[in-house]
DNA sequence: ATGGTCCTTCCAGCTTGTGGAAGGTCAAGG
DNA sequence: CCTTGACCTTCCACAAGCTGGAAGGACCAT
């Protein structure tokens, strides 16, 4: 398979399949002419890469979770330390983001938007 | 005052202070030493600067609200849309990263998480 | 004079791609 | 056989928002 069309089965532009290559992600032989192959194999670990992109996985908890993926003596354990952590992290980002919502619409709340100067956004702001 | 002393007084390291000298968000005068010399004024914007990038806007939106603060001319309507904005993207964040927890929560749940191969969250990222 | 702590600029890197330019390749149609 | 268009390649630059480090002055106390 050329690179435009396991972009269309895996769902991932080319641009970021060949940025995957250059990391490393993937190894895809190469034709006479420098094209890349792409097996099944390939395919396989880029839309797993997608998958795990979407989840808001790292790139390099990608490559650890590939790594885990194809070896056979890995523990469950494993898998399931990285994926907690990392639903630390979401977690942590829902905390700091709700936060700055109930900040910013306390604030968007009490504005009166209309055409006076006066506003308690600004004001906060400044404070 | 020094970068150093507005450093601590505003809450941001010097080298955030002389970035946001960089590209524009402050115009600190200059000591014949070629030293950056900060006032009372400089040192407002940067503290202003500071709670706003807190509130998640971006440094694009913080040059907007500097400018509608010493806008004496605005409408706090502008203000408030510019708010209405942020928050509508801190919403669409919120709410992706929900989703994300919601998937990879459940995965979580799934797994065994102990000494065997067999894994529901590689299973579902290899789907 | 020396040492330590400031200050300056400039360059590089972080993350995860995206956009574009320059140039080689391939397949189809005239 | 030649041209055209759609591929493919590499490389460079940019995005946000800093952060770290190196090299070189400046200032202050001893």
């Amino acid at each position: 398979m050329n690179i435009s069309e396991v972009g269309k089965l895996s769902g991932l532009p080319p641009k970021t399949i060949r940025f995957y290559d250059d990391i490393g992600l993937i190894q895809p032989k190469r034709d006479t002419n420098g094209y890349r192959i792409f097996s099944e194999s390939d395919l396989h670990r880029l839309a797993f890469l997608r998958r795990a992109r979407a989840l808001g996985f790292s790139v390099q908890e990608c490559r650890q979770l590939l790594a885990l993926y194809h070896d056979e003596t890995r523990a469950s354990s494993d898998v399931k330390a990285l994926a907690r952590e990392h639903l630390a992290r979401i977690d942590q980002q829902l905390e700091e983001l709700g936060q700055m919502r109930r900040t910013l619409a306390d604030l968007i709340e009490s504005c009166a938007g209309d055409n006076r100067p006066d506003c308690p956004i600004l004001r906060d702001l400044a404070r």
